[in-house]
DNA sequence: CGCCGTTTTGAGCCTAGTCAATGTACGTGG
DNA sequence: CCACGTACATTGACTAGGCTCAAAACGGCG
């Protein structure tokens, strides 16, 4: 919107961030000095503990991000989809792990180039900061979510939150995770999910298509009511 | 640490932020431009939908920031403690409420003067990032525990983490919350908190005095091995 | 066609929640 | 000084929402 040209540091004030950047993401290989990537469904970008030399920004697909705990149990904390940055550290490892929910593609930055990047470009620095920023936010509803909500709510918070994101009429849209992922993310396990989401399609809130990762919201009203 | 002397944009490499900043929380009135603020027990500071106007540090005592259900059900997301920022949002109003849980202190940054401060000040900035990036990686955590840990596993988690950031030796403390504050956080009732704090008692892990906001830790193997 | 990964459905159980009462600390005013 | 009120914490009895275990259905693919 504003100018990117330059004449920057001291004076233009360079929209302070804070304000939501675009985020189109960049054309792989392109942009400040981002590698592109393709993965293949499942395949792993780091697990927890891992140095943290790269982070990176979703191209095309999906990727989770999760952490286990010893016995197994596994938390999502958040699904990333095209334009999201993840991946970013404040410490020298990886705290949590990452893998393409099908096939994805993604740009990995250097995490050691950051601090040059930032300085280079401010534009880039408020897209980062921004990102992350609302990466936080998410993270604080999704802590209500899962502290405070019924499964019934958490189902229909889910269902509409994916509806406003990969979805062009907020009606239609295919889920890109399976049952299992969703239960993860929401805390639940995935007979309750299975359950919950037969009981919405026969009150007629959605339509769930035998194929069965497709859902129709025929209610959205209703859904906003539940979610509480 | 570093030069706060000034010579800066291009050439310094101010430390690639992301590395952990010392933090040390400034003396009220000084500092780059923040305004002191004494705090009486249970003022709000702010409320989820207000203006964002500043953000905030904590020099001593202690917030709660939390969020509401419609219904009045609580998801209390973090504890600020001396030397924490917080309350500094992405968009243009607070995505949280905040409190004094006992009396406080704090210093307040004028939020729209971030992109003069970040331009002027470097290691201001750093600290900034990784303070946002360190509640992010809180947050994720915290999903982990509300999503998947027992209220045993909770307790124990949160009594050890209480122990690190507010106890010197790390086994004698004060809380400065209630019971339901905590049941808030945890995403579990009061009586369950109650109800799994005498029994870690009875077992011998904690000695709770009857005065009761007072925890000694007399066994911490055991309290880690059941944070799984 | 038959296998395998995934989803759905069912039956019974258990953890944590609900409702209710009692206990304890502390401050205030008679 | 003590009676009372309030706020907070503990304890008990019972309930229920979501989990576990188990089996069946479905769809994709070799």
């Amino acid at each position: 919107m504003q100018a990117q040209t330059a004449t920057p540091t001291t004076k233009i004030a360079p929209i302070a961030f804070g304000l939501r950047a675009p985020m189109a993401p960049r054309t792989p290989g392109r942009g400040p000095v981002g590698t592109a990537m393709a993965l293949a469904k499942g395949e792993e970008l780091f697990a927890e503990g891992d140095e943290a030399e790269y982070f990176y920004q979703v191209v095309s697909g999906a990727i989770r991000s999760y952490k286990l705990l010893s016995d197994g149990r596994r938390q999502i904390d958040a699904f990333h989809l095209p334009g999201d940055f993840f991946g970013l550290e404040a410490g020298a490892e990886h705290r949590f792990s990452a893998e393409a929910l099908g096939n994805a593609s993604v740009v990995a930055y250097r995490r050691h180039r950051l601090g040059a990047l930032i300085e280079e470009d401010p534009a880039f620095r408020d897209r980062i900061m921004s990102a992350t920023l609302r990466s936080l936010e998410r993270a604080q509803d999704h802590m209500l979510l899962l502290g405070r909500k019924t499964a019934q709510e958490k189902l229909a918070s889910f269902l509409l939150d994916m509806a406003q994101r990969i979805s062009e009429d907020e009606e239609h849209f295919e889920l890109p995770m399976q049952r299992s992922d969703i239960a993860d993310h929401l805390g639940l396990t995935i007979e309750t999910v299975s359950r919950t989401l037969t009981q919405f399609a026969r009150s007629g809130l959605i339509e769930l298509l035998p194929a069965s990762r497709s859902i129709a919201i025929c209610n959205k009203m209703a859904l906003r009511n539940l979610d509480a």
